[in-house]
DNA sequence: CGCGTACGCTTAACCGCACAAGCGTGCTGC
DNA sequence: GCAGCACGCTTGTGCGGTTAAGCGTACGCG
């Protein structure tokens, strides 16, 4: 079947190749009847303008990219892509942009990407996940002048307009809600380290829980498996001054770490807390239930890409503060039996 | 910064853009000097040819397209399809194609994409996944001779290609395990119902559960979320006879079933054994952990875009039959307290 | 009545690449 | 010595759109 280009329907309006352009387009030049009868003929044959044609004659690709940057274990482990990318395709679609997917190994992969996707216009902007101090690919979109929205921060996005979730709040509003339940001694297990929100994280745990006087609050860097959240699970029942609660920088860990504390003969929440970060339903199939931090992770995504796509319109974006992770109590917190 | 076209390339190289063109696509026309010449001045300043332009002039997009008609709760929360597109992109980047994403409501929306992807000559070829009995996408795709791949099957594939998996064997495997343990009433918790894969197993399961005697085997249909899971889970253990064993076609809904029989007061496994369908990480993370049919799924989309990829360039292709499922025992599956 | 102009459409020039056809050069074969 | 040919490159065309410029027509206005 040949696919109906804009002259067959050019030929059947009777018309120009360019009055059908202008129609489409609902640009003026063409009288209201005839762009009726144009659109009408085109919605008939089926015919979609070629996104490799319009994209070559200056118009934008309509599509956006998005490079992702995890190994396969931990893209598909973790819900938190696959519900940003369902969040975005929802924007995108709407407006018929599509969506390109590349998933990289190394941050100079994804830069080599960047670079290709600029050069084959290919994009017309791109999403940057995973954040990281001096990220290396901030420098790179800026020189490209690559239309891109950040999904992380604060701060550290360069100029690149970006979209934030206040990490460091949620964490104290965790941390004081433990510290109100009874807890003296919490603990935190970290994602990867080096990404920002980890460290920024990190950094607010900190802070609050010298603030409020807690002794020897620690954070066990980890990388978002369930192997390694049971490793460092482990270590922390093990030591002589064990927690009596622990934060977890994703659900799968939380989990995990679950599994070790009942296993090891603790029971939960009696002898410990378990807070998991990022919501998943998953945190209510295990018993007890996870009190968890969670958030609208489609909407978050939904607004990075009306987030992007005003920044390809050209308009001078900033940083948007997305809702800030609320925490869900349920059964793996409570008192303390022992302080 | 501008972008390099072929122009500059050819400016200072001093050659024309034909012998440019020539020297990057490998063909016959340039000396092998003025070629490499040529390869080090675009690798110098950074020249990928545009794909709007390269598409265009009738060669490929050189790009392929996935639309994925889920809701986002179910997306998120499998794990199957992350691991799909990882194996997928592995192979489609090492060609340099680039992955075309969608997210859609139903199979009309569906069919449309297609037929747009199609008009705007976006992509070179399509996967399919999630096929059903006489499903309406096959005929669509054939009419308009896009190259596509059927991820599922075997059979209702129409004349196109496609790779699937041995579901059947793979249940019948593991109802001969139950029953050697010495399990009688076994149950299972389906997929969503109308999904080709769901009927094959549900089919399977009937067949081999009569021909093994067993009695009032049932399979109780759900739709892959943990609150279904539990449901159907709650059901099936609150009947007179109840089973001693329950296969589950999803991790998810094997977690949430092995929560509810939990809460009832059931020993997992002594008083029921739990399957559960897809292998993930998950598995082994809960109390006790499940036993579970996996394979290896990034490898299975790696082997789907090799097969997608040789359909576009025009070879014949058929069917592909991948690994089955094979199962590994935990510890959620043991010999039945009570006959 | 004649002129200016807004409208509605056509024409033609691009965008950046692939590739067929053309063309000069040097070598081969008879 | 010259036809024939392979080689290495250039020229030119077309892919399917967008868009500036051109152009005829109708209409308003002094």
């Amino acid at each position: 079947m040949k696919r109906p280009t804009i002259a067959d329907v050019a030929r059947r309006a009777g018309v120009s190749k360019g009055a059908v352009s202008y129609a489409l387009n609902g640009q003026p030049g063409v009288s209201e009847a005839t762009r009726q009868r144009i659109l009408a003929i085109a919605a008939e044959i089926g015919f979609s303008p070629s996104s490799a044609a319009r994209a070559l004659s200056g118009a934008t690709a309509k599509a956006v990219g998005l490079a992702l940057c995890r190994p396969a274990r931990i893209l598909g482990i973790e819900p938190f892509f696959m519900e940003l990318i369902s969040g975005v395709e929802g924007e995108l679609a709407a407006r018929s942009y599509a969506l390109t997917l590349q998933v990289v190994a190394d941050q100079d992969a994804e830069i080599a990407v960047y670079r290709r996707w600029w050069g084959e216009r290919r994009v017309d902007g791109v999403f940057i996940c995973d954040l990281r101090i001096d990220d290396r690919r901030i420098p790179v979109l800026e020189e490209l002048q690559l239309p891109a929205v950040v999904i992380g921060g604060p701060g550290h996005t360069g100029n690149l307009p970006s979209i934030w979730s206040d990490d460091a709040a949620a964490l104290v509003e965790t941390v004081e809600y433990l510290v109100a339940l009874g807890h003296r001694r919490v603990a935190r297990v970290g994602g990867l380290p080096g990404l920002l929100h980890t460290e920024i994280r990190t950094r607010a745990f900190a802070e609050v829980c010298d603030r409020l006087g807690l002794p020897g609050a620690i954070t066990v860097p980890s990388d978002y498996t369930g192997e390694e959240g049971a490793r460092a699970t482990r270590r922390l029942l093990s030591s002589a001054q064990r927690p009596t609660a622990v934060i977890y920088d994703n659900d799968v860990m939380a989990i995990a770490g679950l599994s070790v504390a009942q296993e090891m003969g603790l029971a939960i929440p009696a002898d410990l807390s378990i807070v998991a970060w990022d919501d998943s339903p998953l945190c209510q199939l295990v018993h007890p239930p996870l009190t968890a931090l969670g958030r609208d992770i489609p909407a978050y995504g939904a607004h990075a890409a009306r987030h992007l796509l005003s920044a390809i319109t050209g308009e001078k974006m900033s940083a948007f503060q997305a809702e800030t992770a609320h925490l869900t109590p349920r059964g793996s917190t409570a008192p303390p039996r022992i302080r």
